[in-house]
DNA sequence: GTTATAGTTGAAGTCAACTTGAAGTCAAGC
DNA sequence: GCTTGACTTCAAGTTGACTTCAACTATAAC
C-alpha cells in the first residue's frame, strides 16, 4: 500500500463509505474531482472526504445532487474551503428540516383526527390530501428527504 | 354526460386528482379495479375514491405501492370495507410518522451542533452519517416519506 | 348519422442516483 | 519480470412510479 497524502478510489471509497462507482459518478457530475497518475488512475486529495461528507449530509436533508452541485459551486475557488464556508452552506438546512418536521407533524395530527372518524376524504382529509403542506405555488414546506429506507441490499 | 353511479376514468381522475394514466397503472398493479362497458371502457364504483384516498395517504406517509398493495390485500373480500377497516389499516401510520419526525429531529439537532463547529466529519457527524437514525439492522426509524417536492410540471 | 370528446392498448420513455458488466490496463510485492 | 488485485472506460441495466405515444374505438350530444 502506497503512503502518499493522495487517496486511490478504493481508499476513498473505504474511508468515506461511498461506493467507488458512486465516486466515479460524482466526478462525472462535477461534484468532486481528482488528479491522475501517469497511468491514468485517480488520486484524491484528503479534502474530498469533507466534500463527500457534505454531499451525504445534504442528501440526508433532502437535497438532490443538482441542488448540492449548485451549493458546492458557491465555494471559493483557489483556496481550501474553511469551516466557515461549510457552515454557511449548511445553515439553510436548518430551515428546511424545520419545514419538513412541521409538514410531518401536520400529517400526523391530521391522521390523529382521521383515525377517529375513518374519513379519508379526498377533499377534506389532511393525510390523503396534504397539498397545503407541500404547497404547489406559495411558500411553505416543499421538501421532504428522500426515503431513508432500510439500506437496499447492494449498499453496505 | 351520463348520470350513473359508475364513474369513467376521466371522472374518477378529476374527482380524485389522480391522473388517468396512473389509474390505469394502479389497475395493472392490482391496487384498484373496474368493471367494463360493452365497449370495453372502464367504469369505477364510488368506493374506489376511498381506496384512492387511502393510496395517496399511504404514499404521503412513505409507503411504497408494494406495501400499500399488501395492506389493501388485508381488506375483507366480498363486503365493502367499513370505516373500521380503513382505520385499522391506517393506525400503524401513526407510529411510522412518529419515527420519521424523531429521525428528522435528530438530524436537525445534530445539525445545530454541527453548525457551531463546522465539523462534517464522516465518522462522527450525525448529519452526514445518520446511520443510527435509519438503522441498518436494529429497530428504529427506517422510513421517511418520499419527497413531497414542488409538484412536477405535468401533475396538476 | 355525424362529430367531438373521451376512452382503449401495449410499448416505450422518464427521472434520479447509481450499479453492473465487459474488456482491457496499472501498480505493488515478491 | 511476473502475478494479483486494483484500476480504467463506456454502455447498458436497475428501481419505483408513473407518463407519453401511436393507432385505433366508444360514447354522448346534437
Amino acid at each position: 500500500m502506497r503512503t502518499t497524502d493522495l487517496l486511490t478510489v478504493g481508499e476513498l471509497s473505504e474511508r468515506s463509505g461511498v461506493a467507488a462507482s458512486a465516486l466515479r459518478f460524482y466526478e462525472g457530475e462535477g461534484l468532486i474531482d481528482a488528479t491522475r497518475t501517469s497511468g491514468n488512475q485517480r488520486r484524491y486529495q484528503r479534502g474530498v472526504l469533507r466534500r463527500l461528507a457534505f454531499i451525504r449530509a445534504a442528501q440526508n436533508v433532502g437535497l438532490s445532487l443538482d441542488e448540492i452541485s449548485a451549493a458546492l459551486a458557491t465555494l471559493p475557488e483557489g483556496r481550501t474551503p474553511t469551516r466557515t464556508d461549510w457552515t454557511r452552506l449548511s445553515r439553510t438546512w436548518r430551515d428546511r428540516l424545520d419545514e419538513q418536521i412541521a409538514a410531518l407533524r401536520k400529517l400526523r395530527d391530521g391522521l390523529d383526527s382521521c383515525i377517529g372518524c375513518g374519513c379519508l376524504s379526498l377533499q377534506r382529509c389532511a393525510v390523503s390530501n396534504p397539498s397545503d403542506v407541500a404547497a404547489q405555488d406559495g411558500a411553505g414546506a416543499r421538501y421532504l428527504p428522500r426515503p431513508l429506507r432500510a439500506a437496499p441490499p447492494s449498499r453496505r
